[in-house]
DNA sequence: CCAGACGTTGTT
DNA sequence: GTCTGG
DNA sequence: CCAGACGTTGTT
DNA sequence: GTCTGG
């Protein structure tokens, strides 16, 4: 769950809503997929007495997070999601929980029901404030072969609240901004001290609006992917068969 | 001790 | 079916 | 998460 | 790197 997601406010009330300071221009997206980078918050350094460093960062990371110790990234899934329950004693996350919290900031996020035939129904899952929210997400600078750096990204996962059940199991995390210091202060508290935060939202927080197929594609970007709506009906599966045709000739045996 | 995994989603 | 790419 | 590729030899 | 399985 939450394999795509939007962030689709401007980057001043984006960085009035996570309290950093000097984001760089960016475009409104609609359709976040794993792989591409996006936007996190992190701690910044502890500052002294008088210390005008800002207490709060941004990050590009890639949506996937790679473990320091991983060898050959070919040979290792996409850790786009980390269950938030027991993600602290995972050795893929262990690290990130402990050293490495930061927040996400979004818009909502998309979820496919899965109906039976062959392509899910995807909704649109919109806070019904309407404003932006930060997923918990994990962060780990995955050393490349060739000497380069790469930030690397999960967003935590907790089960679905009743408003998500009947579309999917799992939710992403969200920290309330009351929370944001309190989940990124890895200097002073470890994942037990803020395990409490690794909770389903609230009733209510979430309004789900079914929309059509047009998200499940990553190269539409617009905001006609969040129109309310509907996947088409099946293409029909069963063959026509020609005037007059009938299937004596398939029985081969 | 060494070898091998280390993950999520959704599936059957 | 399974892997890669976005 | 979903979509799309999935291969070789030899070549403009 | 760290944990689990044998």
């Amino acid at each position: 769950m939450c394999g795509r997601f939007a962030l689709t406010a401007t980057p001043d009330q984006t960085a009035a809503f996570l309290d950093v300071a000097g984001l760089d221009d960016f475009p409104a997206r609609y359709n976040i997929a794993p792989t591409q980078p996006i936007l996190t918050a992190v701690a910044g350094a502890p500052r002294g007495p008088g210390s005008n460093l800002p207490d709060r960062l941004p990050m590009l990371v890639r949506w996937g997070l790679i473990p320091t110790w991983v060898k050959d990234t070919r040979e290792f899934p996409l850790l786009f999601n980390a269950r938030s329950e027991g993600a602290a004693e995972k050795a893929s996350f262990k690290a990130a929980m402990r050293h490495r919290r930061a927040l996400v900031p979004a818009s909502g996020f998309y979820e496919w029901r899965q109906t039976g035939g062959k392509k899910g129904q995807p909704y649109w899952i919109r806070p019904r404030h309407s404003g932006l929210i930060a997923f918990a997400g994990l962060i780990e600078t995955y050393a490349e072969p060739g000497g380069s750096e790469m930030d690397t990204g999960a967003i935590l996962t907790i089960s679905a609240n009743a408003d998500i059940a009947h579309i999917h199991d799992r939710m992403p995390v969200v920290i309330d901004p009351e929370d944001f210091a309190r989940w990124l202060d890895c200097r002073t508290l470890e994942p037990r001290d803020v395990a409490d935060l690794l909770r389903p939202a609230q009733l209510d927080f979430f309004e789900a609006i079914p929309v059509s197929d047009l998200v499940n594609k990553v190269a539409n970007t617009g905001p006609e992917i969040q129109q309310r709506g509907e996947i088409g009906p099946e293409p029909d599966k069963v063959k026509r068969q020609k005037p007059g045709a009938d299937d004596s000739q398939m029985t081969l045996f």
